[in-house]
DNA sequence: GGCAACATGACAGTGCACTGTCATGTTGCC
DNA sequence: GGCAACATGACAGTGCACTGTCATGTTGCC
């Protein structure tokens, strides 16, 4: 896969090799799954040495978690941004469905990678780790937004909340057909909140 | 480990020796974390060779897994049992508390799994599809209360926000002061949802 | 007491993620 | 054009979960 560039630069064709071997283990993954997916396998659709894959990524878990953007540290800023007249939840869900169209670009990568955490309890692990660091900068966010100097209960609670519901939206879309847009499946997730208390 | 011991029984050896294992593996994993601790350790520890470790539980993860009970199981028909003036939050946490005590019992494992899925994504991938079907599993319950054939998105985000509050209490318990009881930090997680609710 | 069924240990082996090391390119730069 | 810095491949190796197989107890049962 990996033929010879002379005017490349050094930068952009390490970069190229990185994108070779991303491609690889989303298709591979896509293909049969996380765990049937060996990271030799990866390297030889990439075109590279199995020596080389952990070179790039330094587990076989972090060619399919490095995909992630900073969702999470843009939802800090578009959150507080909000007017105070909305409630935690109604800014929660505004800024959320502000930021869920950035997301809505990477469907490919969401397929695969919700596909990918089912496949490999290592992997919903890693997952699920990630989803703690999130949910503590939700929780952040939300104790700011309250003038609090620290997240308390009330704020982690909400944070678990809307993390939640994030994950449900984002799984359902990454499921369901392309024309539903993530941020109507998470209007809906949180119309589906408020009437729960009636 | 294992003595001598004639008059015991087929069947009641092999019941002590796994018991040797799962409180090796309990001690060890409680001492070092999942991940640190190797089968072949445990085997050591319960006076078994490592061979045998594996004629008792098919995987590793299995030997703590092995510990959990039929807690949502119950769940379903003491639900079911709440009088239909409650509504559905609130008949929930009454099967929920009622429960809570049967878990009491458990501290010791609760506490080590605590630890355990806290020091291994493998394991905290497997807790997680635990919990997937246990949030399944409450979601029929609720749909049969609601009189639906099957349950719908309701049932299913009501049933994700009741175990999530059971995490976080099961969580707060294994980790805090053994005086407080899991029922009350159900209540606290309950009541602190009621009020974000307004 | 002796035989069949079963439990165990010993041993060798597999698959796979991950590492160290060295030799051989290849690139950027003067 | 040539040298230093870097990228790669080849190779050997490790750790650990997990398996197959065989020989040696050990137990239940007549």
């Amino acid at each position: 896969m990996q033929t010879r560039q002379p005017g490349l630069g050094r930068a952009a064709r390490t970069e190229k090799t990185r994108t070779a071997i991303v491609t690889a283990a989303l298709d591979l993954i896509a293909a049969a799954g996380y765990d049937a997916t060996t990271t030799e396998a990866i390297a030889a659709r990439a075109g590279v040495s199995p020596r080389t894959f952990f070179r790039y990524f330094p587990t076989k878990e972090s060619v399919i978690l490095s995909g992630e953007d900073d969702f999470y540290q843009a939802f800090r800023g578009v959150f507080r941004a909000q007017p105070d007249t909305l409630t935690d939840i109604a800014a929660m869900r505004e800024a959320l469905v502000t930021l869920a169209p950035g997301v809505a670009r990477r469907r490919r990568w969401t397929q695969v990678y919700v596909r990918a955490v089912e496949t490999s309890s290592a992997l919903r692990g890693q997952d699920q780790i990630k989803h703690d660091v999130n949910t503590a900068s939700m929780a952040q966010a939300i104790a700011e937004r309250r003038a609090l100097p620290e997240p308390d209960e009330d704020c982690e609670l909400l944070a678990a909340i809307g993390h939640l519901l994030v994950s449900r939206a984002l799984r359902k879309w990454a499921m369901g057909p392309a024309r539903v847009s993530p941020a109507e499946l998470l209007e809906a997730e949180f119309a589906r909140l408020d009437k729960l208390l009636d």
